[in-house]
DNA sequence: GAGTATACATACATCATTGAATGTATAATT
DNA sequence: AATTATACATTCAATGATGTATGTATACTC
């Protein structure tokens, strides 16, 4: 064929990312070949060869488009906004599962990292990439955590890290098995239970269930909240 | 070569079992080839042929080897040996935790199943299995939160199959994240304040941290204890 | 309006993997 | 002692998948 316009080079390349958002979800990625992605976007191996360097590169460009943004939005719950550190962890906590909930592609993508692909050679290096954003993200946590103890006059039964880890685990775990089984139960629900009985148990005071407040309107556009990749895994 | 006795063919498939897990490990299953497998077994694809229908088959075969001895041992936590509800989902998930912790293949099954494999295609029956194991799981958790509440007199915030599912993720997420870390925290010590904490904030009387009770013998043998497929993910 | 860079499509050579087919030496059976 | 089934090893044909090389039509530059 010919040569397009920028947009419609542009458009070709978003389609070849959606493309291979279908595909890798069906097939995985290992076993989708790029011929399967170009065929699903209507075109040909040749304009993946020509946006992308390889697949790593293509798969890279996908899991960008989603969790890029919400590294970006990380400022989302500023002290600011929500003065109360153990509100702000609730809330950035429910900034996390509402991404996950409420935007097909982020529920897709985060599939796909999760069941979909082996952390392996080429890969490796998102692994670590994840490694260090889950480090950013529990070290965050730890921060409220301390805080939380110290405005409180309450000493946590744990280091801020271990409690950091543990609250980490919570939603990780939440999200992995609401994943698995399809959204068989209300995530946003059983997060914030699950989150708060856990804050409560470590002597964090919070009302059980209790309406997550201080979160920015950013949530309600989903898009752009919070390290997610520090979530996934 | 020639026929060997019936030890020799049991050995035979012991090592391409093992040499399965090391590469697994090292290369992720898609990209392993049977002949990589057969030449870390000292052998050539000739053997595997033998012993397993393909790759598939000898993944099975592999992940059974762990699961299979895990599975069996359910019943290790009885109330005959351990009357007390709670302590009961204490010893169950310290139990868990020992036999990620203790056993190497455990581990390293353990971490095939959640970064180096793509549950799709063949695999798929795979994770219905896991599903159904995990459903079993939180099911017989279910029963103890509500016998819990009933015995202590105290009303849950949630229903027994949702805090089940909550304890569920605390600690699969603490294994998740151990795993892929490196084992850099350590995973008994906060996995059992991390449940505690989940439990007292459900209302659940634990005092944190403390020695988990009415661990059966077995633990100390490491093999069988408890479904872990229903952990994993 | 000629030339050049762009945005792909097409064609090709290479390589790895797979399943099956065949070979074969020996343990077990009789 | 002859036969048979076993436990593999070796060979072979077929299949994709990949990366590159090349073709080509057009948008853009001058």
């Amino acid at each position: 064929m010919a040569r397009r316009t920028k947009e419609d080079a542009n458009a070709t390349r978003s389609r070849l990312l959606d493309a291979a958002e279908k595909v890798f979800l069906q097939k995985g990625v290992s076993r989708t070949s790029l011929s399967d992605i170009a065929h699903a976007a209507g075109a040909t191996r040749g304009a993946i060869y020509w946006h992308f360097k390889d697949k790593v590169d293509l798969f890279s460009a996908m899991m960008d488009r989603v969790t890029l943004p919400l590294e970006q939005g990380f400022g989302g719950v500023e002290s600011s906004t929500c003065p109360d550190p153990v509100q702000r962890l609730r809330a950035v906590m429910s900034i996390v599962l509402s991404s996950v909930t409420q935007d097909e592609r982020t529920r897709r993508v985060f599939e796909i990292a999760l069941y979909k692909v082996e952390y392996v050679d080429d890969l490796m290096g998102l692994r670590e990439r994840h490694l260090a954003a889950c480090d950013a993200f529990t070290a965050r946590l730890a921060v409220d955590f301390e805080l939380a103890a110290a405005k409180l006059g309450v000493q946590l039964p744990v280091t801020p890290d271990d409690a950091a880890i543990g609250f980490h685990a919570v939603f990780d775990g939440l999200i992995r098995n609401w994943i698995l089984g399809g959204g068989r139960f209300d995530l946003m629900a059983l997060g914030v239970m699950s989150t708060d009985a856990y804050l409560l148990g470590l002597g964090l005071p919070v009302v059980l269930g209790s309406n997550v407040k201080c979160v920015p309107p950013c949530v309600a556009a989903v898009e752009g909240s919070v390290d997610v990749l520090g979530v996934v895994q």
